[in-house]
DNA sequence: GGATAAGCGAGACGGTACGTCTCGTCTTTTG
DNA sequence: CAAAAGACGAGACGTACCGTCTCGCTTATCC
């Protein structure tokens, strides 16, 4: 994995080469969990990974592709897809490990070095891609398996269901907008699964307001 | 208002003191434009400004408190609530708004600042506090008046319903998450006003999924 | 003196500025001597002068500058001249007080850094202009005394004479040419003052060297 | 003869060591030439010559001994001694040879390396030495002949006489000390035959200065 | 209406980290 | 097996800002 690290295959799997990046990318990591993206220095890697600093600028020219490596060898690959047997509990269960990564102390800084490097290189971006798109490919598999059981309507937008229910968990981690209880992701899963109007309309209408200025 | 600002109603309204003060708000509010909050250096402020160094750090003892100054200093207040006859259109109308200022240069400056910033110091806080406040009081206005109206459920929780149709708009902005036209705006509202679900089930059931695995 | 410094008359004599000054002149003019002029190193001056490396690099922008003033800070100024009561003795004891300053560890180093540093910087060449104009100026004083006195011929060109007499000295100083011992002295002073010809043509025929094949 | 190279006589005088070498020498001349002593860099040499960096390591272990190896394989030797008839001549055109060499380009970066390099390695100084006696032996031959010849006394020191005359010559090369104009040049030589004293002093009186204050 | 205290400009200072360069060593691959 | 290729540790380079400090000068307020 990490297909694009800066030189893969190098020499020998367990050649010198490869334990120094080991190395780097380990303490690029604490520290990114300590200091943040704003505060890690390559300064502080090399000497925490007892590395020369040429050694880390050789190897990735730009901090963004250090750090872009660095969050890319720890993320998780192969997340389960909860299935509990109900829709809300599948759903509740996801929301909890998405939740649980972002509240720990690497994941808030991991993703807030996201937030900060952005826009900054194509490496963070495609990182920032990957990232979401997992996040995106395990919801939307959940979702699936629901439509096909006849629970949601089939013409349900997979990816727009996701990103309505994780945004909000997302955002309150990056600005503080209160604690992310389970009721409160409770409440987020049960809007955008039943709505808030009025029962009163026939869905045919969604689109239509008409008269009743919805 | 900026009533926390280091030295409000110094001497004179057109003092040099007041000058001072608005040629470094005003410079740093740029820089926060064209460099976002990682880039800006009080020295370029300060050079900006055409003031000395040590007068900036004089009033603002930190860069968060003078970028949450010069934030703050120009911040909308008394946004008017979008009155368009009808629920979807009102809603979509507040969305362009967050949109338009959020998708600007300075309201991404400003957005991702906000989130860098965050739990360094309370300044930020209590700006970011406001910030979203002023969010919720608009739109949760909004809702209230299609509360009283019939359209939504009375039961409906306004500030749940503007974070979940916001928290997208707001995420896309942070981080690349595909463009923010308006049909994405659309499917947000009508996610969060009609949910996914097959209507077959009473309300009433809503927490109780029973048998049908909700 | 040091008319040509970064900084002169900075604040105060006694400030800051100039404590800060003497310190990192001092540091190099010793490190010129233990190190000489290619190893010497900003950093290292830095560090042992107790000054940080910006402000060395503040006062003197490049190492040639710092190399000049710093020699310069040193150079004797008002070197007496010599008045033996002969003209041998004269030129003796003056080209004694050339070898001994020159062999002397910081006289060598100095003497290579001028020779490593010239044609770098216009500031070294005229420190070299400088130190060489004082010798001259010396020399010349000396010999100008025994012309009047008639025992060198009125047209005797003062400086040719102290350039050959110090030539020698100065190489021998720079590249491995033997000890400079007294008689090694005397004997460039005598072949200056007597030349090596069969004393057998007239002055006057010194340009003309005629049939005799001079 | 350049008996002191790392390797010489490896394999064969056409095999791959020897091309090697050969390159590696041309190289660090051409770069002496250039760039001078201070600027040159193994890494510039290595890459010049089309050749490892590491090999130049293998075979040269210091820099000096490079630069002494470089410098020697282009060294002329068997300079043809001037005969044009009459001493002054003889000594102008062996002036005029000295000049040439010294005052081109390649010339003065080598005898700016010879300064630099003193006293740093046995390699350089050899080099020195070797360099210096090559001009000694044709001075002196010259004079010789010209002892011979009963012009010069026979008492004449030749070293010393050479000397005197060459020392100015490379001094100004070393030093910003004036152009070397052939004017200087016979100044140098005329003041070395002739002396400057008044012309009434026996020679026997020349180390008993007596009452006239020699 | 002139003292007087503040705010201000100017800029030196000790620091930290930057990203680059070359050094000389060491390891790994190739011919 | 030696040359080639190039990663590595080391450390100086010169730059950018940091935040602190001292110093005079200019204000505008208070006596």
């Amino acid at each position: 994995m990490s297909s694009r690290s800066a030189n893969d295959s190098k020499r020998r799997p367990g050649g010198r080469s490869a334990r120094v990046r080991q190395a780097v990318l380990d303490a690029a990591f604490a520290e990114l969990g300590e200091k943040g993206y704003g505060g890690l220095s390559i300064e502080a890697v090399a000497q925490r990974s007892g590395v020369a600093k040429t050694t880390v600028y050789r190897r990735w020219p730009t901090r963004d592709e250090l750090v872009a490596d660095a969050l890319d060898s720890r993320s998780d690959r192969n997340e389960p897809i909860p299935d509990t047997g109900s829709l809300r509990g599948d759903l509740k269960e996801f929301c909890e490990g998405v939740r649980a990564k972002l509240t720990s102390n690497h994941g808030k800084a991991m993703l807030k070095s996201l937030v900060a490097a952005v826009d900054q290189s194509p490496e963070i971006i495609e990182t920032v891609e990957r990232f979401w798109r997992e996040r995106r490919d395990v919801g939307g598999q959940l979702i699936e398996r629901w439509i096909r059981r006849g629970i949601l309507r089939p013409e349900t937008d997979a990816d727009l269901l996701v990103e309505v229910i994780l945004a909000p968990i997302y955002l309150r981690v990056l600005l503080p907008g209160g604690p992310l209880t389970g009721d409160v992701l409770t409440g987020f899963i049960d809007l955008a699964l039943d709505g808030v109007l009025e029962d009163v309309t026939p869905r045919t209408d969604k689109h239509r307001s008409g008269e009743r200025n919805l």
